[in-house]
DNA sequence: GAAGATTGACTTCTCAATCTTT
DNA sequence: AAAGATTGAGAAGTCAATCTTC
C-alpha cells in the first residue's frame, strides 16, 4: 500500500502527523486545564495583535487562521461575544468589515502565551537540537509555501 | 508575547502548523474530488490491515488513530456502516470488540492510497532533501514518542 | 456579475453519563 | 469498583445558498 513514495519521506509523514497531534493535544489540555480558552482563540487573536493597525479585514484573517471563511465566521462571533476583538466597519467598503483585537483581547493573549509557550517548550523545543530546529523550519516552511501554489 | 521559547523554535513549530494544514487540506481535497472518503477513514483501515490478525481492539484503534475514545466510536459506526469494516466479538471478554477489516476495506485502501500517496510525493517528498526527510524522521519522532510519557 | 461576509442545514468531534462485564 | 464500549447533548467545523455592496 506504500509504492509511490520512498520509505524515509513517509516516516517523516507519520512522525509530523503524531507530533502535531500530540502537541496540539497537550497545549489544549492545558489551556483548558487553566481554564483559558481554546487553541484556536490565539490563532485568531495573534495575527490581529501582530497586524499595523491591530486589525484585519476577514478575508485576510481568514487566509492566516488556516479555517474556511465560514469556519472564520463563527469563531469570530464566539470571540467578539467573549469581548476580545470588536468587529468595525471598513471606511470606503460598506461591504467588509475589520476585526480589531481590544485591550481585554491583548490582555487574554498575555494570559495565554505562558501556558501555551510552557507546552511548546517542554514538548516540541527541548526535544530539538540547534541543527534540527533549523532544517524543520526551513524544509517545513517551503512545504507550508508550497501551498500558495 | 514570545519570551520562553527561542525564535528558531517558534519558528519551525509556526512551519509545522502550516505544512501540516496545508498538505492535509490538500489530500482531503483531492479524495473528496475523486469521490472517495475522508482521510479520517485511511487512519481507521490502515492500522487495521497493518494489525496482526487485520484487527484490533476499540483501545487499541483509538491510541492509534489519535482521536477520543468517543470520537472513534462514530467513525468506526459510519466506516462500518459502508462495509469496510466489521465488529467481532472478543472471545474470552465479552466487554470488549475487534474493529476487522473487511476485503471491502482493503480494496478502498488500494483505491484510496494512489490518491493520498500521490499529493503526498508532490506537496511534501518532493520538496524535501534526503538529508532533511531523514532529520525530520528523527526529530519529529522523538517529540511524537514524547507525547507517551 | 463578482467580492465580502454571513446564514442555514448538515456532519463530525468532544465531554459527561450510562451500561455491561470483569 | 474498574475496564471496555457506547449513547445523549452540546460545541465547532464545512458546503451551498443568500444578502449587500462594488
Amino acid at each position: 500500500m506504500g509504492a509511490a513514495i520512498d520509505p524515509a519521506r513517509l516516516s517523516a509523514w507519520r512522525a509530523l502527523l503524531e507530533a502535531h497531534a500530540t502537541v496540539v493535544a497537550a497545549v489544549e489540555h492545558a489551556l483548558a486545564a487553566a481554564s483559558l480558552p481554546p487553541l484556536s482563540w490565539y490563532d485568531v487573536l495573534w495575527p490581529l495583535y501582530a497586524a499595523p493597525e491591530r486589525r484585519l479585514r476577514m478575508r485576510e484573517l481568514a487566509e492566516r487562521v488556516l479555517i474556511s471563511r465560514t469556519g472564520l465566521v463563527r469563531l469570530v462571533d464566539r470571540v467578539e461575544a467573549a469581548g476580545l476583538l470588536a468587529r468595525e466597519p471598513v471606511p470606503g467598503d460598506r461591504r467588509g468589515a475589520y476585526a480589531a483585537i481590544t485591550s481585554e483581547g491583548i490582555a487574554m493573549l498575555r494570559r495565554m502565551w505562558p501556558i501555551y509557550g510552557g507546552v511548546l517548550a517542554a514538548r516540541f523545543a527541548e526535544p530539538l537540537s540547534d541543527a534540527e530546529a533549523d532544517v524543520l523550519a526551513a524544509a517545513l516552511g517551503r512545504i507550508a509555501a508550497g501551498g500558495t501554489r
